[in-house]
DNA sequence: AGGAAGATCTACT
DNA sequence: GTAGATCTTCCTA
């Protein structure tokens, strides 16, 4: 499998956070190897999003969805940090949130990283970042290079179903989460 | 210095 | 299932 490409982001956030359904998040972490299968994401856009960091316009904390496609677009929400990987050519804002993945390898790391016990491992947003040790530090990396996180192609096909995002209340008419069908995995039905 | 940020957990009905 | 308190960082005044 190989790590999908720079041209892979290059594209409208709806259909790269689509395409990323099935594909498989890997974590290189202290000799461990961390993965999972994204099963959940969420579409960003920018000025016309209400509910994007960059709705206001240009500033110096959402500046990552400017920047080029592929780069890693981490923020702190509610003590949690968000993933997001940024979408479209340089200069458009644009990006796409990892919800929630189906942990594949190093459960038992993932759990330790975990304050809570239980399966609820990976199914959410902050959930994810904290089992796989995704900070801040990894903003501005380039997902498509080979480094600590990548995320690889998967030729798996799965059932997508789109619905309003989580959370967000001043939502658009366009449906801009998406998540595999049927899988226990997403953050919520 | 203050506030806002669309998540998580716990405790309840 | 829902609701409310609280978590921590960064930006802007």
């Amino acid at each position: 499998m190989d790590i999908l490409s720079k041209e892979f982001f290059i594209n409208d956030a709806a259909v790269v956070a689509k395409q990323l359904l099935g594909k498989i998040l890997v974590r290189k972490f202290n000799g461990h190897l961390l993965s999972g299968k994204i099963v959940e994401t969420e579409a960003y856009f920018g000025g016309k999003d209400p509910a994007s960091r960059a709705y206001k316009g240009y500033n110096n904390f959402a500046k990552l969805m400017w920047d080029e496609p592929g780069k890693v677009f981490i923020y702190m929400v509610h003590a949690n940090w968000l993933f997001n990987i940024v979408t479209m050519p340089k200069n458009i804002p644009s990006a796409v949130l990892i919800r929630a993945i189906e942990p594949l390898d190093g459960l038992d790391v993932m759990k330790t990283q975990r304050k809570i016990h239980g399966f609820q491992l990976t199914n959410g947003p902050g959930k994810l970042t904290q089992a796989l040790m995704i900070t801040k530090d990894f903003n501005n990396t380039d997902i498509t290079q080979d480094n600590n996180l990548s995320i690889l192609d998967n030729q798996e096909l799965v059932k997508i179903v789109s619905s309003n995002r989580v959370g967000v209340t001043k939502d658009l008419r366009r449906k801009l989460r998406f998540y595999v069908k049927g899988s226990k995995f997403v953050s919520k039905l």
